[in-house]
RNA sequence: GGGCGGUUAGCUCAGUUGGGAGAGCGCCUGCCUUACAAGCAGGAGGUCGCUGGUUCGAGCCCGGCACCGCCCACCA
């Protein structure tokens, strides 16, 4: 007989009927609080992975018990137009068609990347569907719709008004493959086998010569000076001389300056502000020029003279050969460092100076640091809270442009004269000169200059519109650790520059979901598993339910066990829906409990459903999750289920086929938030149903039934006493009949040992008693410990006299 | 170099103001029980990383150590 529940169908035909019913739809006008949750935008060329699905799966709980609860409800989907990874992917398409971008043309090249995404791009919507996210989806936004870019365009004139824009000149990360500049947050630090090379540099005077260690020897051609540590004793004096810069041949200066580190090598640093970021800041600070000798393209540019054209690895050795002809090579050996690459192309960092648009973010920071330290914006968990704050207080500026082409174009018009009009549409001529010859700046932002917008850009900002004026602020924000300096402080820092509000209240930073073995979870590693595998072979419930027992630590290594436990819950609430219906008769829903193991269900899922109310309030999915297994399992099925079910022979017994009913609706609208669709097909099959689960009210408190917990939980013990021992407890008369019809006795080992239950009672006595006659203990611990000691000691006594002990 | 987190059953992980060591999976035993064998009933399995300390009492609090992971940082 086939009696599993089967997924497959009913999950797509609720997510299709609930979208077609409009039960996603978010209506400004409509009744009821505003609850919002804006979807953190994913790559439009990305897939679903696992961290989607699980980040996906926690705001849907929220989402989905938000809207059980009469709210207002907004959950706001969309894509970041990724502009560096988008570049990645139409670049590796061009490479392979034998050309490049720049031969292509800006135009043609970005005409393609939107047709490209027209075909290819966008995935993901369709796979949250499928996972049952209940996303307003008609309200999708991308951060290159139109609107969207003029709601850029009016944060960067708005920046720029506030006088917190400018160009500088300065040491970037240039990502070689990407040919544009890529920010700190955006390098990847990866160690790497290098050769640390020693190269004697003479003193100009010819009185001796400094010895200097250096792992780049094509940069010694951009060298400006020599720099030493001031308190160094070996080099004392010879700082104000000079050195000669090997191959050049340039007399530069001997330096010091107290970011050398004397451990170092030699002790002694080659200066190269062209080449190295140290180098950079050191040479600013004591007014050295700035030489290149490697261009944009990872070649040796103009400037290297006979070298011009080369690679660095020949024109290294080239150097290497003159130095060893000039016993200038001291020493050479293996060298493993760290080194910078390109997070998406992988491509090693070349640290370059170019000109880029920065936006200064000390008084942005600010009001984001005051919002985190006055907890107006809360974090979960709250250690990740000092993570930001340390990140705002240390804030540097932001290099906010990108020489792509894939992306919002800066809003900023240069003149012949040089002059720069910045403004949010093209203006007709130059505000400084009046030159009509105006060409727009090249660069692009940022893809996180956007992102930053994205709580208030998606509702339209800066229209005041409706929407912005009923779902702004939002109220979480659920994502990965990786960008909360990327993206999260930046939102917070636009929202309150822009909007005079902080964009949301409460930060949830969720678990990293590592592949089995405990590495990332990664496709190029073949250590990656596909959501929509998951959802293929278990169902979207089943994995919703797993993604959410897996997002309660730090990290989490996923395990298909916690998907498996959710395929269970779902076939064992399938089943018991199917004992209750085949059962059901005439009845209809309605609470009238007969009998104590009726009264004891509706007092379980009242208590259920203020765990669930604590467990969702507080972000603890993994633990409402369990209560959920827990409350089905042990308390519906294992218990309710088997102690009503010979009532069922009973013609007559109407009552508890009514409250059987009522009590499997209310178990299906607590499990709706985790598991929507097999609670969605089951609520459909009660009789009289003429509205969904989706929008179902929340289940409200109930008062009257907690009392009976207490007289049901002895119930369990005495039986799980039983169980061990196969000797009986005292219990009065509805006790004794919940037992008789939930350990059926026939069926229990009748020859358990009573001795070994006595020594545990008398073990366990033993150790209350000496709790208790602690005075100290009595003095100290809280009343309501002390209290249930003295209950514990009472019914173990109760219980070792039952077995004559 | 700075910061954060982790170490609990064979595996993946819970353990919320310090008070009887837990779940799922796996394993063993017995059951094709009229909702469910993707099930039911029972069971075995843990010096809670090591080490000092505080406490009447420590998986939990404090110190030290070991190993693992992550983030930040200008190591040529």
């Amino acid at each position: 007989m086939e009696t599993l529940y089967n997924p497959t169908g009913v999950e797509e035909r609720w997510q299709q009927t609930w979208e077609a019913e409009g039960g996603y739809r978010a209506d400004p006008e409509a009744s009821g609080e505003p609850f919002t949750i804006a979807l953190p935008p994913p790559n439009v060329t990305g897939n679903l992975h696992m961290g989607h699905a699980l980040n996906a799966s926690t705001q849907d709980v929220l989402v989905r018990w938000h809207r059980m609860r009469g709210f207002n409800v907004l959950w706001q989907p969309g894509y970041d137009h990724a502009s560096i990874s988008v570049h990645a992917v139409i670049e590796r398409q061009l490479m392979a068609e034998g050309t490049n971008r720049f031969e292509l043309g800006r135009k043609a090249f970005v005409e393609r990347t939107w047709r490209w995404l027209e075909e290819y791009g966008g995935i993901i919507m369709g796979q949250l569907r499928k996972l049952g996210a209940s996303l307003d989806y008609s309200r999708e936004r991308f951060t290159m719709d139109d609107a969207y870019i003029r709601a850029v365009y009016r944060f960067f004139v708005r920046l720029h008004e506030r006088g917190f824009v400018y160009r500088d000149n300065r040491i970037v990360n240039w990502c070689p493959g990407c040919h544009t500049s890529i920010s700190d947050l955006e390098v990847a630090y990866r160690d790497v086998d290098d050769a640390l090379t020693t190269v004697r540099y003479p003193f100009e005077d010819g009185s001796g010569s400094i010895s200097i260690a250096t792992v780049r020897p094509p940069t010694v051609l951009a060298d400006v000076a020599v720099a030493v540590h001031p308190e160094d004793e070996r080099y004392r004096g010879l700082v104000g001389k000079e050195a000669v810069v090997p191959y050049v041949e340039r007399r530069v200066p001997i330096i010091a300056d107290k970011r050398v580190d004397p451990e170092f090598g030699t002790g002694a640093l080659k200066v190269t502000p062209g080449h190295d970021a140290l180098d950079f800041e050191i040479g600013r600070d004591h007014g050295l020029p700035e030489l290149t000798v490697i261009g944009l393209d990872g070649l040796m540019n103009e400037h290297a003279g006979d070298l011009a054209g080369m690679t660095q690895q020949e024109a290294e050795e080239r150097i290497l050969a003159w130095l060893r002809e000039r016993g200038q090579l001291e020493q050479r050996e293996s060298y493993r460092h760290s080194v910078g690459h390109c997070d998406r192309s992988k491509d090693r960092i070349e640290p370059l100076i170019t000109e880029q648009w920065y936006v200064d973010m000390n008084e942005l920071a600010a009001p984001a640091i005051a919002a985190i330290r006055e907890r107006r914006v809360e974090f979960t968990p709250e250690n990740q809270a000092a993570v930001a704050l340390d990140w705002l207080e240390n804030i540097r500026p932001w290099n906010v442009s990108r020489q792509l082409w894939w992306g919002q174009r800066i809003p900023a018009w240069h003149c012949p004269d040089g002059h720069v009009t910045i403004d949010e549409t093209e203006p007709s001529a130059c505000a400084d000169c009046g030159s009509t010859e105006l060409r727009q700046d090249e660069d692009v932002f940022d893809t996180w200059f956007s992102s930053a917008l994205w709580p208030f850009a998606t509702l339209g900002w800066p229209e005041q519109t409706r929407e912005l004026e009923v779902y702004y602020p939002t109220d979480v924000l659920s994502t990965a650790r990786d960008i909360i300096f990327l993206w999260v402080v930046r939102m917070m820092m636009a929202g309150h520059e822009l909007t005079g509000e902080l964009p949301f209240h409460d930060v949830i930073i969720h678990s990293l979901v590592l592949a089995p073995d405990g590495r990332r979870m990664s496709k190029s590693l073949g250590t990656g598993t596909e959501p929509d595998d998951v959802i293929a072979q278990y169902g979207a419930d089943a994995t919703r339910y797993g993604l959410l027992k897996m997002s309660s630590t730090q990290d989490v290594r996923f395990s298909i066990g916690f998907i498996e436990e959710g395929r269970k819950l779902a076939n064992k609430l399938w089943n018991v829906s199917r004992l209750i219906l085949m059962n059901a008769g005439e009845a209809r829903p309605e609470v009238r409990p007969r009998d104590l193991e009726e009264r004891w269900i509706l007092a379980r899922l009242e208590a259920t459903r203020e765990q669930l109310e604590v467990h969702w309030g507080r972000f603890e999915f993994a633990a409402g999750a369990n209560a959920l297994y827990r409350l089905t399992f042990d308390d519906f099925c294992d218990w309710y289920a088997e102690a009503i079910k010979p009532r069922f022979q009973e013609d007559g017994d109407t009552d508890v086929r009514s409250t059987a009913l009522a009590g499997l609706e209310r178990l299906l609208k607590l499990l709706h938030p985790v598991m929507p669709h097999v609670t969605e097909e089951i609520w459909s099959q009660l009789p009289d149903r003429d509205s969904r689960l989706i929008v179902a009210p929340w289940p409200e408190p109930d008062e009257g039934s907690a009392a009976d917990l207490h007289a049901l939980d002895h119930v369990q013990e005495a039986a799980a006493l039983f169980r061990r021992s196969g000797v009986t407890v005292e219990l009065d008369g509805h006790e004794r009949r919940i037992f008789d019809a939930v350990v059926r006795p026939e069926r229990v080992r009748a020859d358990g040992d009573a001795a070994v239950e006595i020594e545990r009672l008398r073990k366990e006595i033993a150790r209350a008693e000496g709790m208790l006659a602690n005075e100290r203990f009595v003095e100290r611990a809280p009343e309501d410990v002390v209290e249930a000691e003295r209950e514990k000691l009472a019914r173990y006594r109760r219980e070792l006299e039952a077995l004559g002990g």
